[in-house]
DNA sequence: CTCTTTCCTGAAACCGCTTTCCTCCCCCCT
DNA sequence: AGGGGGGAGGAAAGCGGTTTCAGGAAAGAG
């Protein structure tokens, strides 16, 4: 029956348009880039043609000539994450409205893979390469890393979305302290007093940085730094601050507002939180970082952090293709983070 | 200074190398491709270079004599959505051990948007098409979309997860009826009679095979069909659900158990409960569909039905693949769902 | 020592499209 | 009517690889 069967043939190329409208290639190449006047009546042959054989011109032969892609490389940490996930549609979106394409790579914390993306959408000839998170993040790995740029081809712009010394990359950031100063500012008029610290790595710089200002904030209000109330949880999921959250409890140390490091975290500690028949925010009030939807989809609804995915996918884009369009840009530029005030943060207890 | 300016060059090519090495092009892509053997010490003197000038082969130029791009296209409606990002994730790691990249777009549920990136991911020559969700799951346009599909072409292998007649397609499909199978049978188990099923669209293909499905179960275990119980949401997030599930109990209407026809959906479900006082599962039993990290999220944890997304991503692209290298591939596959017992499931409440 | 084989390698064609040159033609002006 | 100007469109040269073809050198066989 033959079903099925690769009906072989080679796609049509603008040599098949060309012949059957009885013009050059050149020509039908002109109707497709619009970029020369062509005779109505052979414009019009051309184009329906090209509608009756549903052509599509080659990319790869087009990018060939061309010499750039349109095509916008993006590599984040895990897409799963819903803040990656937020940042790579808002970029989506943007490199849409600009005329690009992205192309999203993982790189699922792996060393390596890294690294092999990056080759690979060298390969693609892509534009512009977007970092969103992973070992750049990492003050360990952040050398490497900055080697790993320093290899890439001069003429492709590297946008990142944090920070990164010792490199021609832009830098997209979000102020991490004035992020921190919304919360501790929104905890401390509520009374609160023992704010505990939870989740992430303190290697990766945006959440050193937290802490960092998290201490100087405290100082500032006379409030003594209690490092117990301090832990990082090695991890960003529910699972690592659930048992920070846990041990904490557990040690007999209990605060009375709880920071943590993004929704995820959050979401482990409330659970602790409940488990240890604390109520939120009744008991103890729970804030966090990222303001994805699972800020809204636990109960009570989390006061978070937002950053405003849409604009900040907006100027990554906008960094990059401007770079690429040889543009004068600021090398770093830093986004302001507001604060959203829900259900899960509310007056201290009475002492 | 002279700083970020375009350093301009064109990027270095097999000529470059080959001169420098003073070999043919042709010997430099036979050591690229591994194609051919070349004398060692050649071969290790263009190495050298590669390496020295940090080389890497314009896919662009490969591709146009190739005729394949090794790159798969995905059209998922929306990563933000864990269902989707899991797929993606797992397709992602699945083609990249077999060589292949994979370029992801979201069409967002947006009519034209569908349209165009299959034209987008044509010009780039994409191998095969992988489309999750979208307008191929809804009964109303996929009349249009067989179009879309049957204009492609035939080289193109396409995949969907999910069912459409009348093309080409192949179709890994989920098994829905067995999965509603798996939550009655685990319900009824525990003594619940007054069962709704709540959230999506009843015009989605798979939820409408899941209300089916479920009318039947009931009669099968001589258990009356309340159409009451049974609301669709009109859309597959929390605030849906949420307000359907507050209209149902408002309105008196009080089950023993509920089922949500996705994770989102449960957790707008899951604050209806707790507002109207109802605990989980003491009083109602939640259970979902999905299985992705909200189920380990929310309080309690949820009861999932789990579709093993490492096999649905593997599946997904291993028949793409096939098709593409001309295997005989079942153009139906059907995979098998479990059901993972959490804490939103118990007995139901005493009469 | 000559004749095959086997290996290596360069020349050149080709993949499909863009773009630069340059004709060719038509129209208008003087 | 002749010359100038401008628009349309064809020929051909890339873009950067891969691959076929064929030739030259080295190596083994007789």
């Amino acid at each position: 029956m033959d079903v099925g069967k690769k009906t072989g043939g080679k796609s049509i190329t603008i040599y098949d348009i060309a012949k059957e409208a009885g013009v050059s290639p050149a020509t039908v190449s002109r109707v497709l880039t619009n970029s020369a006047r062509v005779r109505p009546e052979k414009k019009q042959k051309i184009q329906e043609l090209i509608e009756k054989y549903n052509f599509t011109p080659n990319a790869m032969a087009r990018g060939l000539s061309d010499t750039h892609s349109r095509v916008i490389g993006i590599i984040a940490a895990d897409v799963r994450n819903p803040f990656y996930s937020e940042v790579f549609v808002a970029c989506e979106l943007a490199a849409r409205r600009l005329g690009y394409t992205v192309l999203l790579c993982n790189s699922l914390g792996e060393a390596g893979l890294e690294r092999q993306q990056l080759e690979k959408l060298q390969e693609q000839r892509v534009d512009a390469v977007i970092q969103l998170g992973g070992r750049v993040d990492d003050l360990v790995s952040q050398l490497e890393y900055v080697e790993l740029v320093n290899a890439m081809p001069e003429r492709i712009p590297m946008v990142i979305n944090g920070k990164l010394d010792g490199t021609q990359c832009y830098q997209v950031q979000i102020n991490a302290r004035k992020s921190m100063d919304l919360l501790i500012e929104h905890l401390i008029g509520l009374g609160h007093r023992d704010i505990a610290l939870i989740g992430g790595r303190a290697d990766v710089l945006s959440t050193f940085e937290k802490i960092q200002r998290y201490k100087q904030l405290l100082k500032q209000n006379q409030i003594p730094f209690r490092p117990e109330l301090v832990q990082e949880a090695g991890h960003y999921n529910d699972a690592g601050a659930y048992a920070e959250m846990n041990r904490m409890l557990d040690a007999g140390i209990v605060p009375t507002a709880v920071i943590a490091i993004n929704d995820f975290s959050a979401a482990g500690i409330a659970r602790s939180l409940t488990e240890h028949g604390y109520r939120i925010p009744e008991d103890i009030s729970l804030v966090s970082y990222d303001n994805t939807y699972i800020a809204e989809m636990l109960i009570p609804k989390l006061t978070s952090i937002d950053y405003d995915y849409g604009n900040l996918g907006r100027k990554l884009v906008e960094t990059a293709i401007g770079a690429l369009e040889g543009k004068e840009i600021p090398k770093l530029q830093m986004l302001e983070p507001t604060l959203v005030v829900r259900e899960s943060s509310g007056p201290a207890r009475a002492l």
